[in-house]
DNA sequence: CGCCAGGTTGATTTCGCTCAAGCAATGTGG
DNA sequence: CCACATTGCTTGAGCGAAATCAACCTGGCG
């Protein structure tokens, strides 16, 4: 095998995401050439959706700029909101490595420019770069992890408690410090989408977030949140998440 | 085969697990000998632990006979089961992969034989045979759709019918056919460790199970389940089910 | 202006947990 | 062999969290 170590040097948004992405980073330059001339990338409007639950996988999605849901949705049209994709996560992964069809549709919830790379390439990539290949298995089994803690995590916390642990996620990924402990996390989710990621009912998440700005520990003005200190929030989940884990 | 070995134990049912096992059936003789030089086997009694919760991985584990319980444990010395591995199931690629240490423990239930193959020699083959990660890539992406799943199964389906669907997973890999439709599931698994399978209390299981009883579902006689018609069961599953997937 | 989807709030019900008692099955020491 | 712990399972009663049902806001928009 010729030996691979340099990448290209080109500057767009693609070469930068392959140069930040931590999982293509690893690219040889022949192979970014190679994903470069292959990559196709559009902008979404609100609404639209970039793949529907049960369709097969026809590559991978990256996101470059706005906001994408994932979604599961059942029979009767109810959806519930698996996570969030914004700049810099993949979009199908889960369905390209596992050669299944999607179990979820992506959904754009904030207009959003999304570069699509299809299977044949994707996969053409995984063969001839052995690294790549590494760093995938790396990430998914970390997912899986994750996944697996999120199981236990609904057995044994309250919605409240869940509530509070899914602001601090969206905090870590979506949070904006507005200075001196402050934060701002303005993602414009549904009481409904809020309430299926904590596994719960609308009114039942209405009533926890009463339950917060009652204790004072976060303040919500419609979609927008703004928590005043967040070491308290954070302390207050620390002190239910002990003894768990 | 030449005798020169560093196992405890014969060696023809390790060359037997590579050739079986899909993900290493890859392995090219070189590799296949290297791995049959460095693994480890032993038998563990019952109650024995193969490792802990919060140990580092220092490798893979292949149970090659018995069976195998993983478990989360609290701060409370409250334990839940999360799986079962009996013969040809892999225990501890998770943490391997994600080269994060154990979080969870393997404490043997019934008499196993467990080999052992050392992180930096399976990383070496890892390393060296491309095929190898693809199919471990494969395997853990399809491990993290059921773990996805099962989590939106637990929010949306009640106990009675997480039951069933446990019932009808452990007959899928467990179950013994003794005829016409008819199953038999023999595991000696407390009614705690059962609850604790589908997020429940075990008295809550315990009602579950009368209640299925009742209904002429099954039929349990202490730790082992004789299910007459089958087709009944998997029929009810289904129709729970639908509306959901 | 009225409409209406999304949000809140209250009343009621349901499901599953907790607590507690009783009951086999098994083990143990005298 | 019996008295008795011990352990796991079942069953009942009560309670609490969250779902469900239903009414009522609210604010954006044609």
């Amino acid at each position: 095998m010729p030996a691979r170590r340099k990448t290209t040097g080109d500057v767009s948004s693609i070469d930068n995401r392959i140069r930040t992405n931590s999982e293509w980073s690893c690219l040889t330059k022949t192979e970014a050439e190679l994903f470069n001339q292959k990559v196709l990338c559009r902008v979404y409007g609100v609404n639209e959706t970039v793949f529907m639950e049960g369709d097969p996988c026809k590559g991978l999605y990256f996101v470059e700029s706005g906001l994408v849901g994932v979604r599961k949705t059942d029979i009767e049209g109810q959806s519930a909101l698996v996570r969030l994709a914004g700049p810099g996560d993949t979009l199908g992964y889960r369905p390209f490595l596992a050669k299944q069809s999607h179990r979820a549709s992506a959904e754009v919830i904030e207009a959003a420019k999304v570069c699509f790379i299809d299977a044949q390439t994707a996969r053409q990539l995984l063969h001839d770069n052995h690294e790549l290949g590494l760093r995938f298995l790396e990430r998914t089994a970390r997912a899986l992890g994750e996944s697996e803690d999120r199981l236990f995590q609904l057995a044994a916390l309250n919605v409240h408690v869940r509530v509070i642990h899914l602001l601090v996620l969206l905090h870590d990924r979506w949070g904006r410090s507005v200075g001196d402990g402050a934060v701002d996390i303005e993602i414009p989710l549904t009481r409904h989408d809020l309430a299926s990621m904590v596994g719960a009912r609308p009114e039942t998440v209405s009533r926890a977030i009463r339950h917060l700005e009652n204790e004072g520990l976060a303040r919500f003005r419609g979609r927008n949140v703004h928590i005043e200190q967040f070491d308290r929030l954070a302390e207050e989940l620390h002190a239910n998440l002990s003894g768990l884990h």
